[in-house]
DNA sequence: GAAAATCTATCTATAGATAGATAAAATATT
DNA sequence: AATATTTTATCTATCTATAGATAGATTTTC
């Protein structure tokens, strides 16, 4: 089910429920959660998401064709391989800075109460993302500006990782330059 | 309380709890998960640690301290800044290689559920760990392996923040190798 | 026999989920 | 165009299962 077949209700609701996986996990809230913040009854929610499974796999679809998107986005609007990627961190910075984690990241943790399916969208997302960034990287080195690597690939993985890790982490270290340091850090290793 | 005074009944309820959260997460597993694995009444749990805050204090207590003993062993056994940290990162591979988290790091996505207490020690934990890999960075600079840092801080925080990021998507890309590659290239970085 | 540890039994609250009534909107029939 | 039918959306009420927690009896240990 794409995000584009959802009415505006059921996009209403998995906004509320994106929100609450971000910022307190997705075993840590209830539908009534949900209904609380949305003034539409639980039943209500079931009536477009039968089972918390079904939830879980139709926000990720929509988070993951959302960040695609953006990243998309970045490939038009930025030029050189270093300025995507530095778009591609704002992101995550801006994630951090509003105390949540990245919906994949956090989904990450509550692995096993996922279906299969939500398993599988989450391969996805890192897989596509790291392609994403191979693609910036590979540019950057062309565009002259980032260093030869031994793997791209792994230095897309660690990138992506330390991304990932410095979100959750900055969950603790309420200090608000954290993740920008993170970020700074790690673009760094990437320069010339 | 520090994990000396535990018994040993305690310490076999701390042991299920902490694999089941590195596994599951705080939110997924209950004190009947506990039961059924140990063959131990809930209300036996609940004498040793009566509200599940208390459990999770204490797991984290005793996480802390024995990874910070690692950690000195580390020291003792191993010479060079760069076999320090090369050691240290083992164990983060060992985790992932188990398809666990960090309980620290599994802990922080469900932050707003521990208590008060529960948080400050997290947050002991990453400073103290960011502590011991910048006196190892150091001390690698002083041996000459490792190169020079702009900020030792910074260099910490991200080479942390990939190792917990690291393990986090490691447990959706299953490939074995992942975590291993994410810190050579993590430690790649530091080196001349 | 006192203290520590475990058990049985039970409570209250909440979770996810469903049945069935009802209202509102869209579509078809005359 | 007016009416009937169907579909979509929401509600009330309720179920079953499980959560964390507690009281109090019983057993084990010292």
């Amino acid at each position: 089910m794409a995000s584009h077949d959802l009415n505006d209700t059921a996009h209403r609701i998995l906004d509320v429920a994106e929100g609450l996986t971000q910022t307190q996990g997705f075993n840590a809230f209830s539908y009534k959660d949900i209904q609380a913040e949305l003034g539409i009854k639980t039943s209500s929610i079931h009536y477009y998401f039968p089972t918390k499974s079904d939830l879980a796999t139709a926000m990720v679809d929509r988070y993951i064709e959302r960040f695609l998107e953006a990243l998309e986005e970045i490939d038009q609007k930025h030029k050189t391989g270093l300025a995507k990627l530095q778009a591609m961190g704002r992101i995550f910075v801006g994630v951090a800075a509003a105390q949540k984690l990245c919906l994949c990241g956090m989904l990450t943790s509550d692995v096993l109460s996922l279906p299969q399916d939500g398993l599988n969208e989450l391969r996805r997302f890192y897989k596509e993302t790291e392609r994403w960034i191979m693609k910036a990287i590979t540019q950057g080195i062309n565009d002259g500006e980032l260093k030869d690597s031994t793997s791209l690939e792994d230095t897309a993985a660690h990138l992506l990782a330390a991304l990932e890790g410095g979100m959750l982490v900055a969950r603790v270290r309420k200090d608000s330059g954290y993740m920008q340091a993170v970020l700074d850090q790690a673009l760094d290793f990437l320069g010339k």
